[in-house]
DNA sequence: CCGCATCCCGATAGATACTG
DNA sequence: CAGTATCTATCGGGATGCGG
């Protein structure tokens, strides 16, 4: 699909960015992007988040269906978080952000060591 | 390259989040991505930016590097902003965030047409 | 273990007016 | 035309405590 500088696609990606929005969002997904995981295990995996945005979070992300919730009869109760189909149709966008934060970082290193 | 589901990944991915951040970065770099633009041009091209916040956010992404300032000695002065190369790099992700939000919208009114 | 409720603060960004 | 200055409203998100 071509993709022509033009509003219409400003405002495709302004949908996708606001979907992702927060902080923590586009972290949760990446998070989940090869194994469901329970809320502490999120919780332990990215860091600096606290109950109250992780809960939050993967709320608006449900309602997104991007992911599923599944409450686990087991005591005291657990909570599976998990990709849907749909949410797995991110992980190409995330992988990309992924590989260029890290050629990011090799360049903003790579100055420092000039200096 | 292989991207594993690990803190280094959740890290590189909000590494590039926190140079797109905000609600308007991405759109300024998708409306430059096939050709320079002045300053007002972008301001009629981004839905509902102030001049202000159109001013700070180039200001940002000149810092980062992902785009140029050129003053043109016009009368009156006019300012181009144009994508760098590294800028440039962008542009496979900023397309594939465009062309899920188109995704996205489909998904969204066939829902709207359901009810 | 999971997650809601409340309180609170700083960052973000909108409106408006002004300048070289 | 291309910004800057100021003022304000809003929102994200942290801390803490409670409840199922």
């Amino acid at each position: 699909m071509k993709i022509k500088c033009c509003k219409t696609n400003l405002l495709a990606v302004q949908d996708t960015m606001d979907i992702l929005k927060g902080r923590w969002k586009v972290q949760i997904i990446a998070a989940l992007c090869y194994d469901k995981m329970r809320f502490s295990d999120l919780q332990k995996e990215i860091e600096g988040i606290s109950a109250k945005m992780l809960s939050s979070e993967l709320k608006d992300l449900e309602i997104n269906q991007l992911v599923t919730r599944t409450v686990l009869s087991t005591q005291p109760i657990t909570v599976e978080y998990q990709l849907t189909d749909y949410g797995q149709t991110l992980k190409k966008i995330i992988e990309h952000l992924a590989e260029w934060g890290v050629e990011h970082r090799k360049k903003i290193i790579g100055k420092v060591i000039e200096n």
